[in-house]
DNA sequence: CATGAATGAGGCTTCATTCAT
DNA sequence: CATGAATGAAGCCTCATTCAT
């Protein structure tokens, strides 16, 4: 799977199995040993990539720290590992869009994202948000936080500028 | 092109040629005496759809108005285009990852969109966002956009509700 | 067909019939109302350039001078003519070999050569070569022009003696 | 290889590759597990070809006689193979004029023939052909083993006649 | 008779998947 | 369980030829 990570971000979706194998250093016809299919590949991947990438986000959560830090610490993380894993991101954007994603998939990196949704729940109860539907705003998050790695990349020196930036900004929107 | 669209926001950007032609009634060789390549189609299509977005944005523009209002316009009318044209929405978004899209093709769109992004910075100037790179805060605008969407499509009976309170959150990030 | 020349010469016999067309400076469709078919095109000008080049070859024709000087003058004529229009050399090389080239074709054009053949039969007749069929002895003249004018071409400063040493080569077969 | 040599001998080069993995037995699609490109089918066949028939053209070589005894040597080993493999020396006649042969092949064959260009070098270097570029004397000993096996071809009870007399009439040119 | 858009068969090549070893 | 050659369906694209205008 890391061998895939590393091929799907340079080639796309359409990489060809036979190439993650051999990154793989594993024979073409052992892929299928493994996964009985090029989708559940994908699909696992995708997966794991957003599991992984949500129990970062959680880590070191400050659960006696009130909303806003609990927040900050998530984003924090977030954008860490974001910045830190440029392909798994970039692979994770492939198989964002891909249609060979099942529901099922997306159903269950949503639960894995499921505390962070809570305490999105928790952000905006109050707020002008009030009365959006949670996706929205958990989309906005995830979003807002491409859009910032985005800017940090192209402006490297200030990362912890563009971070605090877009915090804020989602903040806002939130209260 | 139109048969693409369909084609497309149904398949995806791995339909096969064939299938267009077809949709469009006319053979398969046909096609290409219309577009040299694949790749061809979906630039053309790219920058076709993304200039009518932003032309549709623009209509009834405000010139008098205050920047508030001129934005509500834009989002407006943004928002009108995409729920009408779903599968030139979902075209779009397929096109819009697609590796096949040259960097040409992006800055003729983002041309198309240069009175928007005019817009958007005079809307940030004095705000909070005025040190972030207007390329995020079009972004944003972007996805609020699609997020709002979204939201819109999943509760069709509050409409105007959400179409306000997106644009509302998206005024809150800028001032 | 002079459009056909150019662009066979360049492409080889591949050249798409809409390219030889343009060249010509007419459209697509009205290359078959001159010729039903490629493979007719490809024929008539296989069989033009084989007449012309006779033509030449037999040209200022020492009809009172005897058999070498008629070979010589022969020799010259064809080096001239082959050194002046690489194109239809080319083309004619390419078309040699066509399958499409049909057997009428071919004895046309051997018998638009006949004069130089009759003139190989007198210059052949008591030497060496008197038991090969005439067949073998044209073919050797036309190869030995062919590689001669391949020498000139690789050296342009001493053509005349290239000409003279080729000419003397086969009159040495022939003798 | 074998296949290809078949169904080129027949078809040409426009031998779809289709009909070549059928002839050798194979699918479609094997064949490009072999050979990458059609061109590269064409280039190793070219190449394999021709050292197979210089190998041929040197067997048995006379190191210790003198250079016409080598020379009839090679000449005679040349025609056999040429009269034996039929469909090869078709196949070579149509990869010889091929655009898709590359300069890289056309010097590996060269190489390959090399000795023989070395005796030739030998044999004419006295002779009247000794100011002409080898190549000249090489090619010429081509085309007149190729007129020869025609000959031979065309009135098949003389065979040992014409070999003699095609040597003879190329010795006569080189001395 | 000229035009050039339309046709669709056919060619080369890719690749997920299978399976005998 | 690993291997990697074999498969063949499917895709993109070319081009000789037709035909309505």
């Amino acid at each position: 799977m890391a061998a895939a990570v590393r091929v799907i971000a340079v080639q796309g979706l359409s990489a060809p199995t036979a190439l993650i194998a051999k990154e793989a250093g594993i024979s073409n016809g052992s892929l299928f040993t493994y996964f009985p299919t090029k989708t559940d590949l994908l699909n696992q991947l995708y997966v794991g990539l957003k599991v992984e990438m949500a129990g970062t986000a959680l880590a070191d959560f400050p659960a006696k720290g009130d909303v806003k830090a609990q927040l900050h610490s998530v984003w924090s993380h977030w954008l860490v590992w974001t910045m830190t894993n440029p392909e798994k991101r970039r692979a994770l954007t492939h198989l964002g869009v891909a249609d060979e994603i099942t529901a099922q998939s997306r159903q269950a990196s949503r639960q894995a994202m499921a505390p962070v949704a809570d305490l999105l729940e928790r952000s905006r109860a109050v707020g002008p948000m009030r009365d959006m539907p949670l996706s929205f705003v958990v989309t906005l998050m995830s979003v807002l936080a491409e859009a910032t790695i985005d800017t940090m990349l192209q402006d490297p020196n200030n990362n912890e500028h563009y971070a605090q930036a877009g915090f804020d900004a989602m903040w806002r929107m939130l209260n």
